[in-house]
Formats: C-alpha cells, structure tokens, sequence
DNA sequence: GCAAAAGTGTTACAATTACACCCATGC
DNA sequence: GCATGGGTGTAATTGTAACACTTTTGC
C-alpha cells in the first residue's frame, strides 16, 4: 500500500529518514505502543477505544497507541501516548502484555507492536476527547488492525492476576465496602463471587485491611458497611506457590 | 528500493537503508528476536548461550537470537534463528515472553528485542555449534546486553507454569518413571518435590497417564517403577482458577 | 532372606465454598 | 417491630504434604 515511498502520507516536505542504524541485514520497524486501559464502570469492566476517522479501518475503534520515539522506552511511550487520552496519575497500574508482529496487521506496510494493561480505579471518571469512548469488553464494536484480540489477551491476563496477585487495589477506589470490592470483582471477573468469601479471602491473605471507619448505611437501613483498603498499592504475588510449594514455604505463607 | 544512502557507523560501504515505510513520526527500529532455550541437563536446569566473539561484550556470553527479517513474525524468525544452533523440531515448547526497549541496552544503537522461551526434552541432547554451550542457570557467566535479566524472566516464567499448567511435557522424554521425572521438577523448579506427591498431583490432574509398561530395576534390585507420559504434548492449563472459582467450576474441573 | 526402589494407604493440614445465623441501622 | 443490608460461625469439601507400610525386584 506505501511501498518504499520517499515520502509518508503522500506529503513530499515530509522526508523518509531512519533514526537509527540500519542495514540490509538489519532492517528496522516503525513500532507502536498499545494500551488496552480497562475500567469498570457501572458494574461493566470497559475498554477505552477511539474512533478511527480515516483509512485503513475508518470507522472502526482503535486501542490508544502511537509510535515508539528515539529517546523512549515502551513503557514511556505507552504513557506519553495515554497522556493524551487521560490523565496518566489516574493510571493505578500498567504492565507489559505482548508483542505482535505479523508482517500483514497493519494494510500500510510492516509495524510491530507491544501492547500494555492499564487499568483504572473505579472512582475517577476521567474526560475523554471527543472520539474516544468506553466499550464493554463483552460486547466489543467492529475493532481496527488485530485490536480486538489484544483486547482479549488483556482480558485474560488481568482475571488470572486478579485470582493470585493484589491487582485489585488498580481497579478499586481507595477505600471501599466490601460490597462495593464484590461488584468489581464480579464485573471484572465476568462471574459470581459471594461478599462473604471475597472478604474472607482477600483479608487472610493480608491484601485488604479495615481502615477502621465505616460507610453509612442506605436509605433502606440496614448494617453500616466497614470500610476496608488495599495494604499495598503496587502489585504483590500473593498465592505464589499454587501447588508444588517448597518444604518450608509454610512459615513465609502466613 | 531503498531511498537512503546514510552511512551505518562510519563505514561508508554499508548504507542506512529502511526496509519499510518510515518517517519522522515513525521512527523504524531493527528488532531482534531472541531465545532463551532451557534443558534439564543431568539434574541440572540448563540455558544455552553462544560466547561472543566481538565488540560489543566480546568474551561475554549471549542468548541466541537475530534480526527480524521483513516477511516473517517474531515466532518464526526465533525459529529461524535457533535453526543455525539446534534442530528446531527439538523444541517441544516455544512461547513469547516479553520485549526490551531501553534505549541503551545496546550501545552500537537502538534496537528492541523480543525474548521467546523454548524448551527441549531432557532425553535429547543437541549437537551445537562451537561458540555454543549449556550454563546452569544458576550460576550464570559475565552475560551481554540485558540477556542476564531475560534469562531471570524466563526462569520466573517457567517455575510458575510448571505450577499450573503441564509444561512440564516439554521438559521430559516421551515416557518416563516417576521418578525420573521428579529429578526434572527438581531441577527446574528449584526445590525439592516429593516422587509420592508429584505422581499424585499430576495423576489427579491428567497431567499423566500409564502407558502400562515398565522401566526394569537397576543393578541394585528394587521394585520395577512404572512408565508414564504426559497425556497431551500441547500446553494445557491444569489449574485455571487458582482461588474465586465461578461457581460451577467443579465439574468441569473434574 | 535381605536390601533397594517404587508405589499405595492413611492421616494431617490448609484453603475455599456454602449456608445458617446474628448484628446494626432506618423507618 | 420489622425490613434491609453487613458480617461472623461453622460445617462440608477439596487439594496437598508427610510418612508409614506394602509390593516387587536383584543378589
């Protein structure tokens, strides 16, 4: 589609310059850096996407990304290109997820792309531009390029953490009923968790702890909720032998 | 062909060309995929490294790896790359693990690299080229780049998929004893395992299945030990959901 | 018979799920 | 008082670890 042209859009003052060394042995790449932000809005777990206004896909909603600089790591680049789309301090956790590099993904010629989990907490609303909208990752538009199935990868990797890291903490509020913690989780999830459990598990574990005060109740009454927060507001392996643990691995479990 | 005529490094006679579309909002980098092969080598866990003959890290020891050529993805370019120092069909397991991009990991210029994590069974035992040999991956020699901390990644990888999943197909000959196996977790894992337990676990599990034969004692007498092979020669996960089971999980779990 | 090696039986323990019941509040 | 929502008590279930004991072989 842009075959080795001299110039890039078919504007001719824009000159096609590598910015780095390069040689027939080794040929370089445009490469981007993709964020799949998710968020659960509304008891739904969403995905940010724009709206793609020209070809290829025109119409058809994009991950947020855009091209790795000179002077940037991926993870730099992920958050220069967020900026702006939201806020980056809203971002409560970002980590790498993968690298695609099918020769044909993008129709305008070759581009690898590393693609990044960000995830928001559920109590910031951040303002979007205009062609930027949140999306239910169950029910995903018509997506560009391989998004859609980057999308899914996201998906997966956050539920797995979610079952033996802290990564919660990135999608809650900074303190929250356990009530509120249970329809994160189910949102996030995709299936049902009991309060009672959620609580149990996540307190034994030493990942939440009660801040000592207390929600009021609704306008139904009812018991006033405790309070609780996430202990640590970084990511922590917290069930790191699932099975196959070391003989003495008892003493640090606890 | 190719528009640029820069030169690469001082050396007038290699040009900087761009193989592909570029521009100054898409800087193109040369990627590299890289491999970090592992081996349970007489009760020990292997990587295979190739000792570098020239600057930069002359003397230092590497993972195998090469550029990204134009029409290939990342997996088979490590596939090809790994073909000049094993038989890939010796792979029994191939899978992306992640991608560096500091800008000054390499100080001849700015390139990424993707780091893939292969296994081979404990049963081969590859012929390799002459700068290539086997290193425990304890104790690691002086490394170049940042191969060191990709050899840490993939190690992490591994030990947590032997967890939950039944990677370990890829570690072990097509048929074994249980013990014989148990030597392989043990090396690959890094702490003891039980043969009792082990056998168990992965039984339970249909990790592994009887073959009805077995493997005749030793010199020393003793009871014949029973073969086994992993009931599936693709990656499986075994454990899905290691806590927040959804609810009627238990039967398919069984 | 005896030593060696493999595999099973059994118990103990840890973690999670399920569900009944008690607690604290608004009206 | 009573409905509502939050939290705890407790039993059932599952899965793993530990260790004794039985089985099967060579010598």
């Amino acid at each position: 589609m842009y075959p080795q042209s001299k110039t890039y859009g078919g504007d001719p003052s824009i000159p096609v310059v590598p910015s780095v060394w390069s040689s027939p042995e080794r040929p370089a790449y445009p490469h981007q850096a993709l964020a799949v932000v998710l968020q659960v809005r509304g008891g739904r777990l969403d995905v940010m996407l724009w709206r793609r206004g020209t070809e290829p896909f025109a119409g058809a909603w994009a991950l947020p990304g855009g091209p790795l600089l000179p002077d940037e790591t991926l993870g730099a680049s992920v958050a220069r290109q967020l900026a702006s789309k939201v806020e980056v301090a809203q971002l409560a956790h970002l980590e790498q997820l993968e690298t695609r590099s099918d020769p044909a993904r993008d129709p305008r010629g070759r581009t690898v792309a590393t693609a990044y989990l960000g995830l928001i907490p559920a109590h910031l609303d951040p303002v979007l531009p205009d062609d930027t909208a949140w999306h239910a990752v169950g029910a995903l538009p018509v997506t560009a390029f391989d998004h859609g199935s980057i999308v899914g990868s996201a998906l997966a990797r956050l539920r797995a953490k979610l079952s033996y890291t802290n990564v919660g903490f990135a999608l809650a509020p900074p303190t929250f009923t356990v009530a509120e913690l249970r329809e994160i989780y189910v949102a996030a999830l995709g299936y049902d968790v009991t309060a009672t459990n959620l609580q149990r598990v996540l307190l034994r574990r030493g990942v939440l702890e009660a801040t000592g005060e207390q929600a009021p109740p609704g306008r139904a009454g009812g018991r006033p909720a405790a309070l609780y927060r996430f202990a640590s507001p970084t990511l922590q392996v917290t069930d790191p032998f699932a099975v196959f643990r070391p003989p003495s691995a008892r003493a640090a479990h606890d």
